[in-house]
DNA sequence: TAGTGGTCTAGACCACGGT
DNA sequence: CCGTGGTCTAGACCACTAG
């Protein structure tokens, strides 16, 4: 049931229940969920209220409306074999290979009266003695939800693993907006490109945990020899 | 002034009013443009509907609304948040955008002994007597699949409409590799670029059917204009 | 305090799909 | 025909911003 106290608006509540339902199998690819009047019903809530919650759905592609018919799960999720976003570190560590990073930059910003903690580091892997630089991040991480990390050496944590287990924060989910933007010729050499070359593909976008709080912007500019591969199911 | 009786919806005419103010610059950049209650009272319509059509503007990112301040235009670059493969026409009907496309080359080639019907195309919008194209695409599809498919005029037909209704094919899933490439002055023409850039973002890959064979090799070169979205997740 | 956008209510009529 | 989502109306109260 919604609560009308409740710190989040109706619509966001009836949304995370939905989305939860849907998450956990209880409304299954492809099959109908309740329409517009029943979760009216059910919720004791209105109809704009249930619109809001299911456009959020539909804008995350979770779910499909079809006029006359009802609303359907899609669950279309994009799958993607990439870098990064989730486990830069786990992943080289399943490809046997040795993950360093170089803290480039660290301190507290404060954007828009909110106070972050800007890591910026360049990531790359270890091979014998030499260490080829693959992507420059930056990560921007609310102090409000992270209180004390600055006391980490990021150089030699993970950030993930200082997340999930020193903070119990999991993240979840990325919107990411990729583009081809220039670049600086510091990135340029952290990445052993050539002066003469003028961008970069770069990744940008927001990490969010289970709740759907967003608790990281990201920004990852990757080297021309980083392979960017997704996978994208469009039933 | 809306009218009731055209085809598309009122907060879908002002949108496009909204939009039209903004892109001839009668709203400049970083302005405030009329409240919502304005926008009521001159339009002679509700709030609703008036929500609607900003809510339009804002997830394009063309205006920002700011509680107890006000909404603002945005306008950094208008972009489209487009994934191209599956649906191009679709997504952009959804919109209630006009797609175009033009053919820019379309003839039969054999690699590695197998013969393609190949298809060059660029693709766009068009609004009001101006069109803008966003991607210059290359698909390769396989002769032995489909047939006859040159008799088509591509730039009147969809290609998946063609794929799915007269050959029974349904694109089902894409494995894309993203890179940024350097394109040609007659790409960056069409794309309307600016000559003094050097590249841009470009996907290629191959997409399959649900039987998991391969029916088209495609390559799409973006627009800088185009914000390419994916929502990954990571659980 | 007045104005803004954010949320919510309680209705209404419509176009569409399936019966 | 009925149920679905799509659109629209006419209000309401709230939190936030600014003068």
């Amino acid at each position: 049931m919604l609560d009308k106290h409740d710190f989040a608006p109706l619509y966001i509540q009836l949304y995370r229940i939905l989305r939860k339902r849907i998450l956990d199998g209880e409304y299954k690819q492809g099959e109908k969920i309740p329409s517009e009047t029943e979760l009216m019903k059910s919720f004791q809530t209105t109809r704009g209220t249930v619109r809001n919650a299911l456009s959020l759905l539909t804008s995350e592609g979770m779910v499909e409306q079809v006029r006359g018919k009802g609303t359907f799960v899609k669950l279309q999720q994009l799958k993607y074999s990439i870098w990064n976003f989730g486990g830069f570190t786990d992943y080289l560590k399943s490809r046997n290979e040795v993950a360093v990073s170089m803290v480039l930059d660290q301190k507290t910003v404060s954007v828009d009266g909110v106070d972050y903690f800007k890591l910026v580091r360049a990531r790359g892997i270890k091979k014998e003695r030499t260490v080829r630089y693959l992507t420059v991040d930056t990560s921007l991480l609310p102090v409000s939800l992270f209180p004390g990390l600055d006391r980490y050496d990021f150089g030699k944590e993970s950030l993930y693993r200082v997340m999930k287990q020193d903070y119990g924060v999991i993240p979840t989910r990325a919107e990411i907006s990729l583009s081809v933007e220039p670049v600086s010729d510091r990135v340029k050499d952290i990445l052993q490109e050539d002066r003469s070359l003028t961008a970069l593909l770069k990744a940008e976008g927001s990490v969010f945990d289970q709740n759907n709080a967003e608790i990281e912007k990201v920004s990852v500019t990757y080297s021309s020899s980083v392979e960017f591969k997704i996978t994208a199911n469009m039933a």
